[in-house]
DNA sequence: ATAATGGTTCGATGGTTGTAGAACAATCAA
DNA sequence: TTGATTGTTCTACAACCATCGAACCATTAT
Protein backbone atom coordinates (compact mmCIF):
# COMPACT_ATOMS: atom_id res chain seq x y z
CA UNK A 1 0.00 0.00 0.00
CA UNK A 2 1.25 3.49 -0.93
CA UNK A 3 2.03 5.86 1.58
CA UNK A 4 -0.40 8.57 -0.01
CA UNK A 5 -3.09 6.28 -0.08
CA UNK A 6 -2.27 5.55 3.90
CA UNK A 7 -2.03 9.13 4.49
CA UNK A 8 -5.71 9.45 2.89
CA UNK A 9 -7.41 6.59 4.74
CA UNK A 10 -6.21 8.26 8.29
CA UNK A 11 -7.30 11.51 7.09
CA UNK A 12 -10.54 10.05 6.59
CA UNK A 13 -10.80 8.33 9.52
CA UNK A 14 -9.59 11.26 11.39
CA UNK A 15 -12.92 13.24 11.82
CA UNK A 16 -15.00 12.04 14.42
CA UNK A 17 -18.15 12.28 12.15
CA UNK A 18 -16.76 10.44 9.50
CA UNK A 19 -15.15 7.20 11.69
CA UNK A 20 -18.71 7.43 13.78
CA UNK A 21 -20.22 6.90 9.63
CA UNK A 22 -17.66 4.55 9.36
CA UNK A 23 -18.39 2.49 12.12
CA UNK A 24 -22.09 2.37 11.52
CA UNK A 25 -21.72 1.19 8.22
CA UNK A 26 -19.01 -1.40 10.31
CA UNK A 27 -21.41 -2.30 12.48
CA UNK A 28 -24.55 -3.08 10.05
CA UNK A 29 -22.75 -4.61 7.51
CA UNK A 30 -21.33 -7.41 10.19
CA UNK A 31 -25.16 -8.06 11.88
CA UNK A 32 -26.71 -8.29 8.37
CA UNK A 33 -24.40 -10.71 7.47
CA UNK A 34 -26.14 -12.52 10.74
CA UNK A 35 -29.91 -11.71 9.86
CA UNK A 36 -32.03 -12.34 7.23
CA UNK A 37 -30.68 -11.34 4.66
CA UNK A 38 -30.70 -14.51 2.43
CA UNK A 39 -32.37 -12.72 -0.62
CA UNK A 40 -29.51 -9.88 -0.79
CA UNK A 41 -25.93 -10.89 -1.92
CA UNK A 42 -23.21 -9.48 -0.10
CA UNK A 43 -22.11 -7.45 -3.34
CA UNK A 44 -24.80 -5.65 -2.90
CA UNK A 45 -23.90 -4.04 0.49
CA UNK A 46 -26.40 -2.67 2.78
CA UNK A 47 -28.99 -1.01 1.67
CA UNK A 48 -30.35 2.25 1.83
CA UNK A 49 -27.18 3.33 4.43
CA UNK A 50 -27.06 7.13 3.28
CA UNK A 51 -30.49 7.50 4.19
CA UNK A 52 -29.88 5.68 7.85
CA UNK A 53 -26.92 8.03 8.31
CA UNK A 54 -29.12 11.03 7.89
CA UNK A 55 -31.28 9.91 10.50
CA UNK A 56 -28.67 8.84 12.76
CA UNK A 57 -26.60 12.17 12.52
CA UNK A 58 -27.04 15.82 13.45
CA UNK A 59 -25.63 16.45 9.95
CA UNK A 60 -27.00 18.23 6.72
CA UNK A 61 -27.66 15.67 3.63
CA UNK A 62 -24.66 17.93 2.03
CA UNK A 63 -22.64 17.38 4.16
CA UNK A 64 -22.71 13.70 4.82
CA UNK A 65 -22.70 13.40 1.32
CA UNK A 66 -19.60 15.11 1.21
CA UNK A 67 -18.44 12.02 4.05
CA UNK A 68 -19.26 9.30 2.35
CA UNK A 69 -17.42 11.00 -0.47
CA UNK A 70 -14.51 11.32 1.19
CA UNK A 71 -14.83 7.30 3.11
CA UNK A 72 -15.13 5.79 -0.78
CA UNK A 73 -12.52 8.15 -2.22
CA UNK A 74 -10.20 6.63 0.24
CA UNK A 75 -10.76 3.03 -0.36
CA UNK A 76 -12.79 2.11 2.94
CA UNK A 77 -16.47 1.84 1.51
CA UNK A 78 -17.68 1.23 -2.05
CA UNK A 79 -20.92 2.93 -2.62
CA UNK A 80 -23.05 1.20 -5.91
CA UNK A 81 -26.50 3.52 -7.17
CA UNK A 82 -29.49 1.32 -6.75
CA UNK A 83 -32.44 3.37 -8.49
CA UNK A 84 -32.86 6.56 -6.01
CA UNK A 85 -30.38 5.57 -3.30
CA UNK A 86 -27.17 3.18 -2.94
CA UNK A 87 -26.12 0.54 -1.94
CA UNK A 88 -22.83 0.46 0.14
CA UNK A 89 -20.21 -2.16 1.60
CA UNK A 90 -17.41 -1.71 4.23
CA UNK A 91 -13.70 -2.70 1.46
CA UNK A 92 -12.44 -5.78 4.31
CA UNK A 93 -9.04 -5.62 2.10
CA UNK A 94 -8.45 -2.35 2.70
CA UNK A 95 -9.01 -2.66 6.29
CA UNK A 96 -6.81 -5.52 5.67
CA UNK A 97 -4.03 -3.71 4.14
CA UNK A 98 -4.15 -1.22 6.80
CA UNK A 99 -3.44 -3.85 9.64
CA UNK A 100 -0.47 -5.21 7.23
CA UNK A 101 0.83 -1.31 7.04
CA UNK A 102 0.90 -1.28 10.50
CA UNK A 103 3.03 -4.51 10.39
CA UNK B 1 -9.71 1.27 23.07
CA UNK B 2 -11.99 4.74 23.58
CA UNK B 3 -12.96 6.25 20.27
CA UNK B 4 -11.41 9.45 20.95
CA UNK B 5 -8.18 8.11 21.24
CA UNK B 6 -8.31 6.42 17.79
CA UNK B 7 -9.44 9.55 16.41
CA UNK B 8 -6.58 11.38 17.86
CA UNK B 9 -4.12 9.01 16.31
CA UNK B 10 -5.68 8.47 13.06
CA UNK B 11 -5.16 12.77 12.85
CA UNK B 12 -1.89 12.21 14.06
CA UNK B 13 -0.63 10.03 11.02
CA UNK B 14 -3.21 11.98 8.67
CA UNK B 15 -0.33 14.43 8.12
CA UNK B 16 2.09 13.44 5.50
CA UNK B 17 5.00 15.01 7.90
CA UNK B 18 4.10 13.36 10.47
CA UNK B 19 4.16 10.12 9.32
CA UNK B 20 7.03 10.54 7.58
CA UNK B 21 8.41 10.98 11.17
CA UNK B 22 6.50 7.81 12.51
CA UNK B 23 7.82 5.89 9.70
CA UNK B 24 11.52 6.56 10.33
CA UNK B 25 11.42 6.21 14.37
CA UNK B 26 9.76 2.77 13.86
CA UNK B 27 12.31 1.61 11.29
CA UNK B 28 14.76 3.31 13.27
CA UNK B 29 14.06 1.69 16.26
CA UNK B 30 13.63 -1.53 14.46
CA UNK B 31 17.09 -1.28 12.65
CA UNK B 32 18.56 -0.44 16.19
CA UNK B 33 17.38 -3.30 17.73
CA UNK B 34 19.48 -5.81 15.41
CA UNK B 35 22.70 -3.51 15.25
CA UNK B 36 25.18 -3.27 17.88
CA UNK B 37 23.25 -2.49 20.79
CA UNK B 38 24.33 -4.19 23.43
CA UNK B 39 25.11 -1.15 25.83
CA UNK B 40 21.64 0.47 25.12
CA UNK B 41 18.71 -1.15 26.74
CA UNK B 42 15.56 -0.89 25.10
CA UNK B 43 13.86 1.17 26.99
CA UNK B 44 16.29 4.04 26.82
CA UNK B 45 15.07 4.21 23.13
CA UNK B 46 16.68 5.96 20.27
CA UNK B 47 18.88 8.58 20.89
CA UNK B 48 19.09 12.21 19.33
CA UNK B 49 15.79 11.58 17.28
CA UNK B 50 14.90 14.63 17.18
CA UNK B 51 18.46 15.95 15.75
CA UNK B 52 18.25 13.47 13.29
CA UNK B 53 14.35 14.08 12.27
CA UNK B 54 15.74 17.68 11.81
CA UNK B 55 18.24 16.91 9.38
CA UNK B 56 15.82 14.77 6.91
CA UNK B 57 13.46 17.03 6.90
CA UNK B 58 12.88 20.35 5.72
CA UNK B 59 11.17 22.07 8.21
CA UNK B 60 12.01 24.25 11.14
CA UNK B 61 12.93 23.02 14.34
CA UNK B 62 9.92 24.27 15.96
CA UNK B 63 7.54 22.70 13.71
CA UNK B 64 9.26 19.44 14.15
CA UNK B 65 9.22 19.95 18.03
CA UNK B 66 4.99 20.46 16.86
CA UNK B 67 4.61 17.29 15.17
CA UNK B 68 6.63 14.95 17.78
CA UNK B 69 4.47 16.50 20.52
CA UNK B 70 1.54 15.64 18.09
CA UNK B 71 2.23 11.84 17.91
CA UNK B 72 3.29 11.76 21.73
CA UNK B 73 -0.04 12.86 22.69
CA UNK B 74 -1.51 10.36 20.57
CA UNK B 75 0.47 8.26 22.22
CA UNK B 76 2.06 6.66 19.25
CA UNK B 77 5.50 7.18 20.90
CA UNK B 78 7.15 8.21 23.91
CA UNK B 79 9.88 10.67 24.79
CA UNK B 80 12.03 10.51 27.48
CA UNK B 81 14.47 13.93 28.25
CA UNK B 82 17.97 12.54 28.36
CA UNK B 83 20.39 15.89 29.27
CA UNK B 84 20.32 17.85 26.57
CA UNK B 85 17.70 16.09 23.83
CA UNK B 86 15.46 13.30 24.56
CA UNK B 87 15.17 9.62 23.42
CA UNK B 88 11.57 8.45 21.94
CA UNK B 89 10.53 5.06 21.33
CA UNK B 90 7.76 3.93 19.14
CA UNK B 91 4.64 2.01 21.31
CA UNK B 92 4.12 -0.97 19.48
CA UNK B 93 1.13 -1.24 22.42
CA UNK B 94 -0.36 1.19 20.29
CA UNK B 95 0.07 0.27 17.04
CA UNK B 96 -1.44 -3.44 18.40
CA UNK B 97 -4.45 -1.46 19.72
CA UNK B 98 -4.90 0.24 16.31
CA UNK B 99 -5.34 -3.31 14.64
CA UNK B 100 -7.52 -4.68 17.27
CA UNK B 101 -9.46 -1.56 16.41
CA UNK B 102 -9.55 -2.71 13.01
CA UNK B 103 -11.38 -6.04 14.28
C1' DA C 1 30.35 33.56 34.05
C1' DT C 2 29.73 33.15 29.22
C1' DA C 3 28.81 30.92 25.10
C1' DA C 4 27.03 27.16 22.43
C1' DT C 5 23.73 23.49 21.74
C1' DG C 6 19.15 21.27 21.75
C1' DG C 7 14.37 21.99 22.15
C1' DT C 8 10.10 24.72 23.42
C1' DT C 9 6.70 28.26 23.23
C1' DC C 10 4.39 32.16 21.12
C1' DG C 11 2.24 34.94 17.57
C1' DA C 12 1.19 35.47 12.89
C1' DT C 13 -0.22 33.75 8.47
C1' DG C 14 -1.81 31.17 4.58
C1' DG C 15 -4.04 27.05 3.43
C1' DT C 16 -7.27 23.30 4.35
C1' DT C 17 -11.47 21.33 6.05
C1' DG C 18 -16.23 20.77 8.12
C1' DT C 19 -20.44 22.59 7.77
C1' DA C 20 -24.88 24.57 6.08
C1' DG C 21 -28.23 26.09 2.68
C1' DA C 22 -29.87 26.70 -1.89
C1' DA C 23 -30.28 25.16 -6.35
C1' DC C 24 -30.01 21.23 -8.96
C1' DA C 25 -30.51 16.36 -11.09
C1' DA C 26 -32.39 11.79 -11.13
C1' DT C 27 -35.65 8.51 -9.95
C1' DC C 28 -40.12 6.96 -8.34
C1' DA C 29 -45.24 7.41 -7.28
C1' DA C 30 -49.77 9.56 -8.19
C1' DT D 1 -47.34 15.44 -16.00
C1' DT D 2 -46.80 16.67 -11.53
C1' DG D 3 -44.99 16.12 -7.11
C1' DA D 4 -42.26 13.70 -3.72
C1' DT D 5 -37.99 11.43 -2.50
C1' DT D 6 -32.84 10.82 -2.68
C1' DG D 7 -28.83 12.44 -3.18
C1' DT D 8 -25.22 15.96 -5.51
C1' DT D 9 -22.93 20.22 -6.44
C1' DC D 10 -21.89 24.98 -5.56
C1' DT D 11 -20.89 28.86 -2.72
C1' DA D 12 -19.70 30.80 1.46
C1' DC D 13 -17.91 30.99 5.97
C1' DA D 14 -15.88 29.83 10.33
C1' DA D 15 -12.73 26.84 12.56
C1' DC D 16 -8.74 24.40 12.43
C1' DC D 17 -3.94 23.27 11.17
C1' DA D 18 0.89 23.39 9.28
C1' DT D 19 4.39 26.27 9.11
C1' DC D 20 7.83 29.82 10.22
C1' DG D 21 10.77 33.04 12.85
C1' DA D 22 11.83 35.04 17.08
C1' DA D 23 12.31 34.89 21.72
C1' DC D 24 12.98 31.84 25.15
C1' DC D 25 14.61 28.03 28.59
C1' DA D 26 17.71 24.25 30.03
C1' DT D 27 21.80 21.87 29.71
C1' DT D 28 26.55 21.34 28.61
C1' DA D 29 31.21 23.13 27.31
C1' DT D 30 34.77 26.68 27.76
Amino acid sequence: MMKDNMIKIFKALSSEQRLNIYMMLYEWQMSSNTEDSSFRSFEEGMEKCFTKACCCMDLSKSTISHHFKELENAGLITCTRNGQSFNCKVNMETVEEIRNFLK
